[in-house]
RNA sequence: CGCGGGGUAGAGCAGUUGGCAGCUCGCCAGGCCCAUAACCUGGAGGCCGUGGGUUCAAAUCCCACCCCCGCAACCA
């Protein structure tokens, strides 16, 4: 099998609260890179749910006056919702509420048990009589628990460990030498320079205190504590049943469920969707990267499976400057930006918003510029140009001729300039290297520079529309205008299979005013897409509405 | 010396194999009239945080210092 495959996760999300713009951007941003995916033909499987377990959510449910599974069955609701309202194309949506997961991680935390992993120790901890929790330093205000105003007792009780102190050293080296590789850079350096000086302690992996949560299989009067819960989603979204690594050998070194394996004896679980284990991409922001570069890769070993090839962090937004948060009111829903920016305008802002892996800062102001300037101003425009001279030169009877992109160079000067001095060669213009960079900062993550390259490709379709003056043509029926036409729309044409992992909807309104059928285009791969040619002279152009109206 | 990041044009940000400082918005002046009061061209505007060093050459590498932000583990 030549076909590459691409496993891509979220975080699951934890439904004590909506979801906001912070959950929408790893999620649109994984959308993103698993519609790219499926585009270039690589078998791709897109996983995301919610996190539903642990004292908080019991005791929000407490307070809403509901049970626990009512409770997170309403909030699963809401992110699934969401998701859908952003075109998220994510194969499974899994809630460690399912039964095949419940059942999954007690085989996992029986497995870790058996094998010595897990072992029976004491939980110390600051303990608030009124939340009937425990507190860390910094939930407290001044000593004291901000809910109560109450100073927390010590308190300590019988509890599961788990022992990560025995991986820390293979972590850091598997860190160190990019078999787990970290990204950006700024983030390996800042988990390798904690794994080397702080050493890990063993953590506790259960509680008596909790009820809602998934119970020990050998003492059913501890629930599971959700962190190690939580990361078993990677693997029981694929389906797993967390007999790990209980494969039976592989008669003759086959299996139906996964890649042949050496020696017919291998690690390797069979997993469901055919082998998609380990992930190739894991998102998260950056609150969460040292317990998934520290426990969770203990998990794996523990388990004897392969870790993820990446995990990549992006950064927090700000809102006009501050930190996003309740108290101050400046929470921004994805609902928020479906409203005012459309489906696709949001997914565009959210991934333009700031370069991929750090963060940035955001607000409503900036939103609106941005907007106006690539979307309505930019390709939302030029589509409406395009489309209109293509309608009047059809008018006057004239018809597309195909000729290739070279013509367009030819008219235009070998040296294409625009932009103030700024010049680029006709080679770097040519679709064919522009797809070329186009794949290659997708493959390194890069999302701002793939932007950056759909947006030069629509500057240079401005500037060669008003250097050419399409309209004067038709009016003089100058027959050169079915190849002018033809190169602008043929580009057109390859610039929306680009747009399309950031906005399908607008790829496909694109094609239909081309006179294409999304559902004959859907069909194609990336490579055979972007063949020049792909528009027929012959077909139908037809404007439609507006695709992006400006907003003030 | 806890760890990591940042300080570049009025605003927001790009910019490490060191090689004339760049983008978006805003501003000024032209052009165009196909298009969503849009598009194109040109212009003004920067001691690239400060002080040293390496180099023919530094925003970029090294050292020191100043300021800002995040993190400091069982916080889902």
């Amino acid at each position: 099998m030549k076909e590459k495959k691409f496993y891509i996760t979220t975080p699951i999300y934890y439904v004590n609260d909506i979801p906001h713009i912070g959950n929408a951007y790893t999620t649109v941003a994984a959308d993103v890179l698993a519609r790219y995916h499926r585009m270039i033909g690589d078998r791709t499987f897109f996983l995301t749910g919610t996190d539903e377990h642990g004292a908080k959510i019991e005791k929000a449910a407490e307070k809403a006056g509901k049970n626990p599974k009512e409770f997170v069955d309403e909030l699963a609701a809401k992110f699934e919702l969401a998701w859908d309202e952003l075109d998220i194309s994510h194969d499974k949506f899994i809630r460690t509420t399912d039964e095949n997961h419940i059942k999954a991680a007690r085989n996992a935390m029986q497995y870790l048990y058996d094998k010595g992993f897990i072992y029976k120790g004491e939980y110390e901890g600051l303990y608030c009589l009124g939340c009937e929790q425990y507190k860390t330093e910094k939930e407290l205000v001044g000593g004291k628990c901000p809910d109560h105003g109450t100073e927390p007792q010590k308190m300590k009780e019988e509890c599961y460990m788990f022992k990560l102190s025995a991986f820390q050293d293979r972590i850091l080296e598997l860190i160190k030498k990019d078999e787990l590789l970290v990204r950006p850079a700024e983030r390996k350096n800042e988990i390798v320079s904690f794994l080397k000086n702080n050493p890990l302690s063993d953590i506790s992996c259960s509680r008596k205190t909790v009820k809602w949560g998934i119970e020990l299989p050998w003492d059913k009067e501890h629930t599971v504590y959700v962190w190690l819960e939580a990361f078993l989603n990677y693997l029981t979204g694929l389906g797993w049943d967390g007999r790990s690594p209980l494969h039976p050998p592989c008669e003759g070194g086959q299996s139906p469920l996964h890649p042949p394996c050496e020696g017919g004896q291998s690690p390797l679980i069979p997993l469901a969707k055919g082998g998609m284990w380990p992930p190739d991409v894991q998102l998260m922001s950056k609150d969460i990267l040292r317990v998934h570069a520290t426990i969770w890769p203990a998990m794996l070993l523990a388990l004897n499976l392969p870790l993820p090839k990446q995990l990549f962090i992006h950064g927090f937004f700000l809102v006009d400057g501050k930190k996003m948060s309740k108290s101050l009111g400046n929470v921004i829903a994805p609902r928020d930006l479906i409203d005012k920016y459309g489906v696709d305008g949001a997914r565009y802002l959210l991934m333009s918003a700031t370069p991929f892996g750090h963060d940035g800062d955001v607000g409503w102001e900036k939103f609106d510029e941005k907007y106006n300037a690539d979307l309505a101003n930019g390709i939302g425009n030029l589509v409406a140009r395009s489309v209109t001279l293509a309608e009047k030169m059809f008018a006057k009877n004239s018809g597309m001729q195909n000729i290739d992109e070279n013509f367009q160079f030819s008219i235009f000067n070998f040296q294409i300039i625009f932009n103030n001095q700024f010049s680029i060669p006709t080679e770097d213009m040519k679709i064919k290297n522009v797809c070329q960079t186009y794949q290659d900062n997708f493959s390194l993550l890069k999302l701002e520079k793939v932007v950056d390259i759909i947006n030069l490709q629509i500057k240079f379709l401005d500037s060669f529309i008003t250097a050419v003056k399409p309209w004067e043509m038709i009016k003089n029926k100058d027959e050169e205008i079915g190849k002018i036409m033809y190169n602008i729309l043929e580009r057109l044409r390859i610039v929306s299979w680009m747009v399309w992992p950031f906005m399908p909807e607008t790829a496909e309104k694109i094609w239909r005013q081309l006179g294409l059928k999304p559902a004959e285009e859907m069909k194609k791969d990336f490579n055979e897409a972007i063949k020049w040619g792909g528009l027929k002279p012959g077909t139908k152009i037809q404007k439609a509405e507006v695709l992006f109206p400006r907003v003030n």
